[in-house]
DNA sequence: CGGTTTTGACCGGCGC
DNA sequence: GCGCCGGTCAAAACCG
């Protein structure tokens, strides 16, 4: 690979402290949250699409954004729930589909209230597997013997794990389902393509994105759905090593505006995270919601919320609405500027 | 010039 | 054993 970010890895995902607390709900089979940030709008129906599937709709943790919600699943500490779209203009309607290991222990959000879930993965068994190929990158060895249980899994132990049958552990994955006209949102991380393919019962190609962050091993995978070609199915697997770049903006931001020194609380790149923040703190909302009107980066983007069944899996389980606490609280952003 | 995207090839699991 | 298919690699092209 030409670039840094790769393939780093890093162990958190592996084992995953945090996962335990992240399924509040039932989780036997796959089940699907889904929620919608931001507000206003046509919740109910927006585009409408999902309404159908409303049914069995429950609540779930209340997350502003995907990035607020990944950075609970993914026990990822950052602060500030951060911008999501980075298109303005691009409606997003969001489902979570959580696709979780086996295992049961999946990731959830470790917030009481929390309750999204689920899980399941798709191509069931190998998937994983596939996905060590190639030995080579020198650098990536180094960096397994590093980070011992390293993301990037070494795939020597994937092998050797499913060489027996074990199934290999799976690190959490969670898919999204949004209404975008773009088909990679910006969830406030900064994400590097590394592949694309035609997937086989699709028209649409599924592109596949790493994170570019040193030692991060995420991984996303991006594809439209074939029912809803106005539905973007976002899943993401593994966890962040590190803080959003945006949210950590926010924060220091924030803290700047405070009279505190971003040093002395604010994360820092490749600094070690601080102890995740899981769920939701209203605190933490209020804010973030402070800070955001304050710089006026508000609802630069028209999120309408609406619950759409995810259609990832091909069974539709039942779905968990979110319902916003803080209308204001909407995905805003700036982001990216990473020309994606 | 550094980082990202594109894209064809390759790898390996799985089903037949 | 073979072919299919998902996932990843990596060289080249592209972009700011």
């Amino acid at each position: 690979m030409s670039g840094p970010g790769g393939g780093g890895g890093h162990g958190l995902y592996e084992d995953h402290p945090a996962a335990a607390g992240f399924l509040p709900f039932d989780h036997d089979d796959d089940v699907v949250a889904s929620f919608f940030f931001g507000r206003s709008a046509a919740s109910g129906g927006g585009a409408g699409a999902g309404a159908g599937d409303d049914d069995g709709v429950g609540l779930i943790t209340p997350y502003s954004s995907i990035t607020d919600y990944l950075q609970g699943f993914l026990q990822d500490p950052v602060y500030a729930s951060s911008p999501l779209g980075g298109d303005a203009a691009v409606k997003h309607e969001t489902v979570v589909d959580h696709a979780s290991q086996s295992g049961g222990g999946a990731a959830a959000p470790a917030t009481p209230n929390s309750s999204v879930l689920s899980s399941s993965s798709e191509a069931a068994g190998g998937d994983d597997l596939r996905r060590c190929k190639r030995g080579r990158r020198p650098e990536d060895e180094e960096e397994e013997i590093d980070d011992e249980g390293s993301a990037v899994q070494s795939c020597k132990t994937n092998k050797m794990k499913n060489k027996k049958g074990a199934k290999k552990e799976r690190e959490p994955r969670v898919a999204f389902m949004t209404k975008s006209e773009v088909d990679h949102l910006e969830d406030g991380y900064r994400w590097r393509k590394y592949g694309q393919k035609a997937v086989k019962n699709s028209s649409y190609p599924r592109s596949y994105y790493r994170c570019t962050a040193p030692r991060c091993g995420v991984k996303k995978r991006v594809e439209r759905s074939e029912q809803d070609p106005s539905m973007v199915i976002t899943t993401y697997e593994g966890q962040h090593t590190h803080p959003s770049p945006v949210s950590y903006h926010i924060h220091r931001q924030h803290m700047s505006a405070r009279g505190v020194m971003p040093g002395a609380g604010a994360y820092q790149f490749g600094a070690p995270p601080p102890p995740p923040l899981l769920g939701f703190d209203e605190a933490l909302a209020a804010r973030v919601r402070m800070t955001m009107n304050h710089q006026q980066q508000q609802q630069q983007l028209g999120f309408v919320p609406s619950i759409h069944a995810a259609a990832s899996r091909p069974t539709m389980p039942p779905l968990h609405l979110y319902t916003p606490p803080q209308q204001d609280l909407l995905p805003s952003v700036t982001g990216s500027h990473h020309g994606y």
